[in-house]
DNA sequence: CGAAGAGTTGAAACAGGTCAATCTACGTGG
DNA sequence: CCACGTAGATTGACCTGTTTCAACTCTTCG
């Protein structure tokens, strides 16, 4: 049996093929992936537990089995500026392992959610013994750091409203342009923050952008007749012509349909 | 001797020796070492030139020999958003080796600057035979990540003034409290673009920090008294206690006294 | 000396934040 | 089943910070 290694706490083998099917592990020797395999172990929280907070040691880096979780700084005068927002088959922290050994940011359970989580010293461990591996985190990382540079820039130049029309250009799926239905992944309170804005201003916002382009809002449910008027409205401020990259999810390139985080309707 | 191997461009030993001495190779194989250096080109650009465009295709990743360079965005409408500013030691270029293949933002250079550039290949290349360059890669771009982290939490919470206060703590000497005199980097209204504000707001914002901290400003000159002022105004909103993350350059915290950017003065 | 670029300043416009009131949806307990 | 409480969402009035546009100064460099 292909499993037979595999310490008892993931014998079952949808625990393996979980670890095994992540991109983090594509093209990496059976070895490697069986290595992981052994030690890793798997969890449940709740709604609001909180997984690590910023400075403290990094033991283990995590992905996500089912769930959502919400990365975020807290700063010392009580405010709050989330920076991911994750979801299944997203990695965290990771990043941690190869530098400071210290979390560099804040998680916490949006929604009750299932981790699996590996020592942190595996990764620069196996890198050695298996350059596929290697391959992979640079890859993920690559992929996050121009992820974040592309927010950087809509922080610089995107208004509220913009900002709004580019996330929600990026809940449509890849291949539709019309008579598109969207429903919110998470609260409104949490996609404003997550976008830099204070609730009220999402709300009014959403407001100019349904003005100015049309769309229709029913609660958290959104509908769009063309996504050329939300284009034209916050991507002539990009520097990339449509689609933009995925504001959150840490590989989110890879979705295929059905995988990762994907709350199209 | 130990340069012959290396292709004539480069036999001088101090090219040799810029290369091996950049933190990228720490601990690497001698043969890696040569391997790079062999392929390693150099070229001198004026104020101004570009050097890649952003979707260009990334054929080369570049270190800075000397000089200054800037990281940046254009968008359609005719803005610009200024994404990292970098100097001597500093790698750029290296990322869209490991996802697209091609820049995610365009280079230009800001102060005459000589270039090293080498195949981007070699890097997905060499760590399969060398699992230090590996861990040297996924260092610098861990602290990267952990950066830009850092500059979007600012964007989210802080003010014009703190994030120019925040700018000038990072110019100070790492060991130096009181009775601090520094020089900008680069003129003021680069520094604005880079913090995401333009020319006016810098201008005025650093006369409210002026006001608030009591620091003195002549032209590109600036004296601080104590630095507990600047981190009592700046440092609360943040999530981190002094000292900040670098702002600028690539792998700013391996910087020793005189190497990478230090325009201390 | 004059041109060009960098830097400063003022007035007006605008975007977003704050605070408070209100509304809505939803789950709980009586 | 309904009343109630709570959290999320919306709206209005007001305030603050940043941008815009224009005028003006200062410095630098040919």
């Amino acid at each position: 049996m292909r499993t037979q290694n595999i310490s008892s706490i993931i014998v079952k083998d949808n625990f393996y093929s979980f670890i095994k099917e992540n991109l983090l592990f594509t093209g990496c020797k059976e070895k490697t992936v069986n290595m992981f395999a052994t030690n890793a172990k798997f969890k449940n929280y709740k709604k609001d537990q909180v997984v690590y907070l910023e400075e403290e040691p990094s033991n283990f880096f995590y992905i996500i089995r089912s769930g959502c979780i919400k990365l975020f700084h807290e700063t010392l005068d009580g405010n709050e500026a989330i920076t991911d927002i994750l979801g299944a088959n997203d990695i965290f922290g990771e990043n941690s392992a190869f530098d400071s050994g210290s979390y560099t940011c804040s998680s916490q359970i949006v929604e009750d959610t299932e981790l699996c989580y590996i020592p942190s010293y595996m990764l620069k461990e196996q890198i050695q013994y298996d350059a596929s591996l290697a391959l992979n985190i640079l890859t993920i990382m690559a992929l996050h750091t121009r992820k974040q540079e592309k927010e950087i820039e809509h922080f610089m130049l995107h208004s509220a409203p913009q900002r709004i029309a580019c996330f929600l250009l990026r809940l449509c799926p890849e291949n539709k342009q019309k008579d598109i239905c969207i429903n919110l992944p998470y609260n409104k309170t949490l996609i404003a923050l997550r976008l830099g804005m204070k609730g009220e201003t999402f709300s009014r916002a959403l407001n100019v952008l349904r003005k100015i382009t049309k769309i229709r809002i029913m609660g958290a449910r959104i509908e769009i007749d063309n996504i050329e008027q939300l284009r034209n409205f916050s991507c002539n401020s990009c520097s990339l012509s449509y689609p933009c990259m995925a504001i959150d999810g840490r590989h989110a390139h890879f979705i295929q349909k059905g995988r990762g985080i994907n709350w199209v309707s």
